[in-house]
DNA sequence: TTGAAAGCGCTAACAA
DNA sequence: TTGTTAGCGCTTTCAA
């Protein structure tokens, strides 16, 4: 910035001036700057910006997986109502635990404008690491009980009742599950308490041997599908608590010419895109996840202008799409 | 990090060395500061490390389309590639131009380890604004003639060309290309070159009327074939730029009974996951994208490491898969 | 409209 | 093994 302000003839403290509040410096001035600046291919350090000014242009991400199609879609949500002026810095986290924690404190060390944290339970020692940052927090996703600051979402266990309630309507009765480890994974676990839920209230006993953990993949759900036909040949349907191997199920029946919903009904959850799409096309629970992020972003954007309260919960809902899979 | 000093009842200093260098310290001083550390919540300004170290952490990423799973992909790889301590700040730009010269400036304000950017060709300025920044760029995806550090990817044009060849030599004559905009997407108009080169050489006149340029989304891809269809009858294969389309088209197909490849035969692009599980299965390019970044990722971080030659040219190819649906 | 001094929170280089 | 001094590149406050 020196240099700069050496070429221009200026001092410093004009160049830092015709940056940020150019109103402030005469027209000629700032002219001979911008020429300095391009010419020199100068760059301001964001770095010592923030470290003088105090202020953060950063809002910080955490995310279960980069993988997954549906945060990218919550992030460009994110991005656009945020808006313009602020940089997202993405970290994803597989698996859980400490690495999670240890990831969050990297990206506190930031001191972002925010952080946005994608997926439930905290420890405890982070939920107090997080509070007493003094950083604002949106909690995403799923819709904590007691949130931080902001959460913003839909609760997994209703959802998971709802579509359960849904296949039982159906008149489905031997019902398969399928999921990531719910140990790791609390929205896995929240839609499995629908689940079960859901069947006890219409008096069917659970059967752990109807529950499948899985990794992600498409192929995946068609394993998980045979498996269960195999564990129990009269399972009526199956509920997949993610699109991907519900359509990866759907895929594997037609290639073996079992018939969807006749022989066997595929409920899967998320309805992504392809969900309409396929033939025949699949049941799902659709999660506002683009809406999701852009509220968050929005709220946070006017938050940040000192316009919003400092807590807020936000209940996005979901909703059931009857298709043909069921 | 003066109370933390204060509370340990060391000087500022024996704190930022337990730190960084803990082995320095001695075993009773650690344990205080540590204590200190926990009780006070402290977590370090990422800033004033940068500024007064010289030393970053970030890694910043400049992407087309967040939405895009593709990418998602490629960034799980570049985390995993570049391993632990480093962040990733990640922009995504829709449209193109003055917007994603402006981003990659913002990114450049935080002097990036890297900056990792995906997507061909950089305006006049924005070339020599990276160059003299004298960050480490690492261009993604498309394979850059005269890379500016590193540049990591295939040929688009290349692939273009072999998967038109590949219908050319199934036999088909009549056919259609669908891709993004050509203008603003350097990837489709590459994959264009390589589709008009393929037909010319095998003497066959280019149709304008039979390349169509739409938006992301598998509903495009139906429409597009609808489009095509209508525009001309006799067509008899499309090459789709991107499986979501293709994928699209597919089941567009099976609804409107329309058989394929009998009546119509399909190309995709990418092999995403799914191009293999549906009923007929698509032929596709299957293009590396999780190696791409992770490529890129663990070059970068020996180069961060000294240990690896400033510039390099990647080629990490791409493969036709050949399945049911040409 | 412009400039000078002090300092943001940390680390590098040196000294004890 | 620990402490001291200077300064990273900018902004804030105050003065000209």
């Amino acid at each position: 910035m020196e240099h700069v302000a050496q070429r221009a003839g200026v001092s410093l403290m004009t160049v830092s001036r015709a940056l940020r509040e150019p109103s402030l410096v005469a027209q000629p001035t700032r002219d001979r700057i911008q020429d300095a600046i391009t010419e020199l291919g100068y760059v301001g350090s964001a770095f010592a910006v923030q470290l003088a000014s105090g202020r953060t242009r950063l809002v910080a991400v955490l995310l279960p997986d980069l993988r997954n199609p549906a945060f990218a879609v919550e992030m460009q949500g994110l991005a656009e109502g945020l808006g313009e002026g602020l940089e997202l810095i993405v970290s994803g986290v597989r698996g859980s635990g400490t690495r999670h924690d240890q990831v969050a404190r990297a990206l506190l060390g930031y001191k972002p404008a925010a952080l946005v944290i994608h997926g439930g339970r905290h420890s405890h020692e982070m939920r107090e690491l997080l509070v007493r940052s003094n950083v604002p927090i949106v909690e995403l996703g799923s819709l904590v009980a007691r949130p931080i600051n902001i959460a913003v979402g839909y609760s997994n266990r209703a959802a998971g009742r709802v579509a359960t309630e849904h296949l039982l309507q159906r008149g489905y009765r031997t019902i398969g599950f399928v999921s990531q480890s719910r140990k790791d994974n609390s929205r896995a676990d929240d839609r499995w308490l629908g689940f079960r839920e859901a069947l006890r209230a219409a008096g069917i006993t659970p059967r752990p041997e109807l529950e499948l953990e899985t990794s992600l993949g498409y192929e995946r759900g068609a394993e998980a599908l045979k498996e269960l036909l195999c564990r129990e040949p009269k399972i009526d349907a199956v509920f997949f608590t993610g699109d991907g191997w519900a359509l990866g199920a759907l895929f594997y029946c037609q290639r073996e010419n079992i018939s969807v919903p006749g022989r066997v009904a595929i409920m899967g959850f998320d309805d992504q895109e392809l969900a309409s799409q396929t033939v025949p096309s699949l049941t799902s629970i659709q999660v506002p996840r683009y809406r999701m992020g852009w509220e968050a972003g929005t709220l946070l954007r006017s938050q940040l202008d000192g316009k919003a309260p400092e807590r807020k919960r936000i209940d996005l809902g979901f909703k059931l799409v009857h298709r043909q899979t069921t």
